[in-house]
DNA sequence: CTGGCCATTTAAAACGTTATAAATTCAGCA
DNA sequence: TGCTGAATTTATAACGTTTTAAATGGCCAG
């Protein structure tokens, strides 16, 4: 096939670069092709005829080509991967890998990798933002933890750099997100302890700085408004303090007065922290007091299936923030179709017995 | 400072390529020197003068200059990257969460970045370590759930490619390896169990699969048959079973004749949902029953204070893979200096009432 | 048979870095 | 003066890709 009047330094210098990986190089001397020809049937360029397209197309799987991330990135500019920002915080019952589970599954097939850049130790959270971006490490952004006037999400729309976050900002720059509905979750949640008859429902609620938080509370005031009775939100706790500090802290308001009769639970941990609490002071779940709980993994149903609970589902998560930063990043510009608000799914006994 | 007498193609083309990130060429152009002596300055080569080092290392920070890895990727063939192999069963209770934050805390300062290769979906163990070096897309590699005669470390050993392993193999080629000591652990929980008076400890154990399952088994049967009490090995469950799996089964084997009286529990999940399962029973932790289990987060003990726990650090493991890969990858040959036997650190209380 | 236009293919340059080999300077010495 | 060699710096060529601009060849109208 190559035409044997050019000169012939096939044999030596290309073929198979130092008897490595098959390069384009090496499908231009297999076919007879140039590297520039073979490039853009590799990319299905419309300039390039269909039966070259196919041959080079047959001779790339034959010999097992695949593109060199680095070159690529070198050459366009464009890293192919997807970064995710993981706090320490969320270590906690596979909080990030859940996340990351449902991110890869959505960048599944695509060209992208998925990164994870630990924000452990040293840096903040803006600084490693600062740094990825200044670098080029990645195409786009994926973190939690949202804050309402988020720093982080400030920095990328000023820099027009996309971005995808677990949770809303109050920021006025609509940008792209995906989040849970923690008003209905609390909403609802707290409604059920109310419909159990209990009078008294305790909050523990998020740190304060995340958005969510705020969304947490609101739905529990709106219930416990609605029900016209006494309410109570623990201070010196919240839903990243370990268990053990939620577990005494709940011991320890029941020795005070006009104890809460009832725990709506941000998550898991908190809620089996709680239990272990009121354990110690002598009361029984489902007797003394209720919980409703916000559950992320299998875990709480399956120890205590006392605790009534509403699923999210992080792994979903995780695959939509991944499918929309992936639009974001093809260019949609209209940000309205690139935030998601998801829905938590009630079970049916929740209306059952209000 | 640049020679005038050369072409002066400085202000257009080069200075800051497209207004965008400073380059070698911009720190050439400011001092005048040639891009090659930059580069070598930067690196500290001995043959350029050491004013000269010193002058290029000051333009270079003050004008922010950062390496392109996408170029010295291309040119060098290395990735600067570790990857490390996540298994979708590790998503419980931070166990992948913190192996990550231990290497990213070992690589914290080295050119060395950490990308996460999620190994969800399709794709077998195997076939995602052969992507990896196939595409050179990693500089070293780090995975657990290690298997006897595990085959990416004989895929590996034979590429000689650098990793480390969670867990040790039975194969006769020596490699890096980062291992808990499961006899230990195992061997002295069950003593303890014993030391109570327990006379029928039952063990819940790994995945048939995995290494440490071996040694997980091996010291619990040292320890009963040197107490010569009767003992059970758990069948149809294991460590990776989900928490509703273990409560039932447990359950089960309690309506049955001659059950055990104690349990050595690999892991918290394992030890809540057996928990779960003998109180269904009507049986009480530390009355009709004792737990030991291993703890790798701080729920266990601050939920259940009864069961006790002997705890392996898993980011300190993480921290320690970093570490002997990088020494793997930096060129150290005597694998035996690359093989960590990590020791459980048995609680005082263990020895006092033996 | 010339010119022009289309479809297809191609050569050359570039991305930012490092490796190789060569050039320059300057001191010391014959 | 000219040579040698050490110390320092430099030009050039890669790495594998994509982009830009240009070339090739075939076909048809004039």
């Amino acid at each position: 096939m190559a035409d044997p009047s050019k000169p012939v330094h096939a044999e030596d210098s290309g073929s198979a670069a130092k008897r490595g990986k098959p390069t384009l190089r090496t499908i231009a001397e297999i076919t007879g092709l140039a590297v520039t020809t073979v490039s853009r049937a590799l990319s299905d360029a419309p300039q390039i005829s269909l039966e070259t397209r196919k041959r080079v197309r047959e001779v790339a799987d034959e010999i097992g080509y695949s593109p060199d991330r680095a070159a690529q990135r070198l050459k366009t500019g464009r890293t192919n991967v997807i970064g995710v920002l993981l706090d320490p915080h969320e270590e906690i019952l596979g909080y990030g890998t859940s996340i990351m589970s449902g991110i890869a599954k959505a960048l599944q097939g695509t060209a992208y990798h998925l990164i994870v850049m630990p924000n452990f130790l040293n840096k903040t959270n803006v600084e490693a933002v600062h740094y990825i971006t200044r670098n080029a490490m990645a195409d786009g952004l994926i973190f939690s933890r949202t804050e309402p006037l988020d720093p982080r999400v400030r920095l990328l729309s000023d820099l027009g750099f996309p971005f995808v976050t677990h949770g809303r900002t109050e920021l006025s720059t609509p940008h792209p997100y995906v989040d849970y509905d923690n008003f209905t979750f609390s909403y609802q949640a707290t409604k059920r302890l109310i419909a159990k008859g209990r009078r008294k429902p305790a909050l523990i609620s998020g740190p304060a700085d995340f958005t969510f938080t705020g969304h947490l509370q609101h739905g529990f005031m709106t219930a416990v408004r609605e029900a016209g009775c006494a309410y109570e939100i623990l201070t010196g706790i919240d839903l990243d303090s370990p268990a053990g500090a939620i577990r005494d802290r709940v011991r320890q308001r029941y020795t005070e007065a006009d104890p809460p009769d009832s725990f709506m639970c941000g998550g898991e941990v908190c809620a089996l922290a709680t239990i272990t609490g009121m354990s110690d002071c002598g009361l029984t779940l489902g007797r003394e007091y209720d919980i409703v709980a916000k559950q992320t993994s299998h875990l709480l149903s399956a120890i205590q299936p006392q605790v009534e609970t509403i699923y999210e589902d992080l792994t979903a998560t995780g695959e939509d923030m991944g499918r929309v930063l992936l639009q974001k990043i093809g260019g949609e510009s209209d940000t309205s179709k690139l935030q998601l608000l998801l829905c938590p799914q009630i079970p049916a006994s929740f209306g059952s017995s209000a």
